[in-house]
DNA sequence: TTGTAGGCGTTATCAA
DNA sequence: TTGATAACGCCTACAA
């Protein structure tokens, strides 16, 4: 039979190797020409008996299109990029899974990266992506300037910026409103009798830890409240730093009587310290937490806690690219600011006295 | 300025569209041919005027090479893919996380996929990492053939399986002794007396799971012990059926003393079941965990937890793939059963009487 | 409906 | 050292 003639000549074509099957070997299979091939795989026509015979011929030798090569000629690749800080956090991964399912719904793949928290990788990764000829890109930035992303979306790549903006960059962004989130978060422990609120930040060049922090102080100034210094704790959005800074705050001279902590893995840290310092929960300190649900209920007593709209994020963030994509998009960039969720758990008590 | 020229012919190419720099725009700018161009990129020799002509006409114009392009001719994409059945679990994203940077410092990029744990995507995935010509694959596998496995390696495209094997694959594996790891914590809790211990497991057709469960019934059987099928039961490897699972236990008519919660997202549903039902760790209920050594901290008392070496694995199955890469591989695949250890908390006490 | 031919950006062969 | 030229696998006018 001619195909196993073909797919002997494929086993042996370089010493042994096996080489894909093209469109070549199923011309070559069914007699007709690449180009006819090519059509009815893009669905043109073709006479009833030729489709018979060449969907048997890819069945037959397990034919599948190269997509490269096609990207090399169509200039798109149907799959999306995604760059993310850190594999390892899960704010992150679960709104890249809620992402990646709904562009499959549409057609596309993805492909993630993560930079691993440094800004040098951010670059490349990004350049990475660039070449592997994405059509569109979702991002979580970190250093990247807004000339670097400009210059991308003049390509016509577009990309949607999520958690974090970048000033002067010309792309939709998704994000929640950080500031408000702190504000009303750090506003429930002044509702019950706190005058002393330590705060954990972020670090201070993150967007996010910023707003986290002018919320802090905004509602100070909004209660005539005045802001110790001595409260305000600088981690680095790691378990270890919410740790330290914990114990640190405690151990002050003057220590508060809650502690409003900024994000997930901080906030893990702290509690951490809590528990290993016997620290009793809100008797002895009032607290509230930042994201994931989940961790504040294991946590005994429960935590009140800031939740972000993760699957709302992913789900407007990959919205807004598909239209991009489509050339629906609107002429303007967009910026969506969302509303986080304050939970309230066992974990903040009326100050005493 | 020439080069002004060329970006403004670039610039204006297809209708306002800004191409991408090719060689051939470096060889019209350096007046150099193609070949020379290409050549260079690739490590070859120019003359030293030549060199800096090229290296200033690249800077000048931002050239970048088209990986795509050059991988359809090389058939080597210097891409690795990786395939994980989900993003949601610090197990998977941990370890991938620790791989990717292996990869990287050798040289090579990732494509992360996750399939959602369903294995039609699975296939769906690993075509398309095929599709993008990735030189080798990593890969947590769910219920994917080994003929199709197979079938990939003989394109010489090796592969490494994690956490899982496949039967017939002619692969290398990287997995834990899942079996005493079961054996080991179980034999634990006998050894303080316990008589009725309950085991929260996996799916029955994930590898894993019935690993663990093999080790629960082998340390029963070793120690003469007979098993009460009420206290084994099968969960879904999530929270929810942690949840569940261990609420059946302690509301049976006999309920254990003790339990092996046995993989990380379970134990998690465990301990909230075990907050809100207020049962006291460890005077009412010895408990060990899985996974996540985090967790376990934050949990007062601290949990006694089965860990696997995450870094190990990854470190192992960058390297077994590096290997094959470089085509130094042993011409047997190798199955690597790496050691788990047993972190000991405060979760198990004496049973009384 | 089908086929021919040219090109996508790169690499590789072989003269020059 | 350099440069024409032919691939790589696919798509797409245009012609038959």
């Amino acid at each position: 039979m001619s195909d196993k003639i073909i797919l002997k000549v494929k086993r042996f074509a370089i010493e042994g190797r096996i080489m894909a099957v093209t469109i070549k070997d199923v011309a070559k299979y069914t007699g007709l020409s690449i180009a006819t091939i090519s059509k009815y795989i893009n669905g043109g026509n073709v006479l009833e008996k030729n489709r018979i015979l060449i969907d048997d011929a890819i069945e037959k030798l397990g034919f599948k299109v190269n997509t490269i090569a096609r990207g090399l000629k169509t200039n798109k690749s149907m799959t999306i990029g995604i760059l993310i800080p850190t594999l390892e956090n899960i704010f992150c991964t679960s709104i890249i899974s809620d992402i990646e399912n709904i562009l499959i719904q549409n057609g596309y793949s993805t492909i993630i990266c993560d930079y691993r928290e440094d800004g040098k990788m951010e670059m490349e990764k990004l350049d990475f992506l660039i070449g592997k000829m994405v059509d569109g890109i979702i991002s979580m930035p970190l250093s990247i300037t807004a000339e670097k992303l400009n210059n991308i979306i003049d390509r016509e790549i577009p990309i949607v910026l999520i958690d974090r903006p970048v000033r002067g960059a010309n792309c939709d962004t998704v994000l929640v409103d950080n500031l408000n989130a702190s504000y009303n978060a750090v506003e429930q422990l002044i509702i019950h009798g706190h005058k002393r609120i330590g705060i954990i930040c972020g670090p201070r060049d993150i967007y996010t830890a910023n707003e986290r922090l002018k919320g802090y102080l905004r509602v100070h100034e909004d209660y005539d409240m005045q802001v110790d210094s001595d409260l305000i704790k600088y981690g680095d959005y790691k378990m270890e730093s919410g740790y330290n800074m914990l114990i640190d705050l405690i151990n002050s001279d003057n220590p508060p009587t809650a502690v409003f902590v900024t994000n997930y893995e901080m906030t893990l840290g702290a509690v951490m310290a809590i528990n290993e310092k016997n620290i009793k929960i809100p008797e002895e300190l009032s607290f509230i937490g930042f994201d994931n649900l989940q961790m504040a209920k294991i946590v005994k007593p429960s935590l009140s806690i800031v939740v972000q709209p993760m699957k709302l994020i992913a789900e407007t963030a990959a919205d807004i690219l598909l239209q991009r994509l489509k050339g629906n998009g609107e002429k303007t960039t967009v910026m969506h600011r969302l509303k986080t969720e304050l939970i309230h758990g066992d974990s903040i008590c009326r100050v005493k006295g």
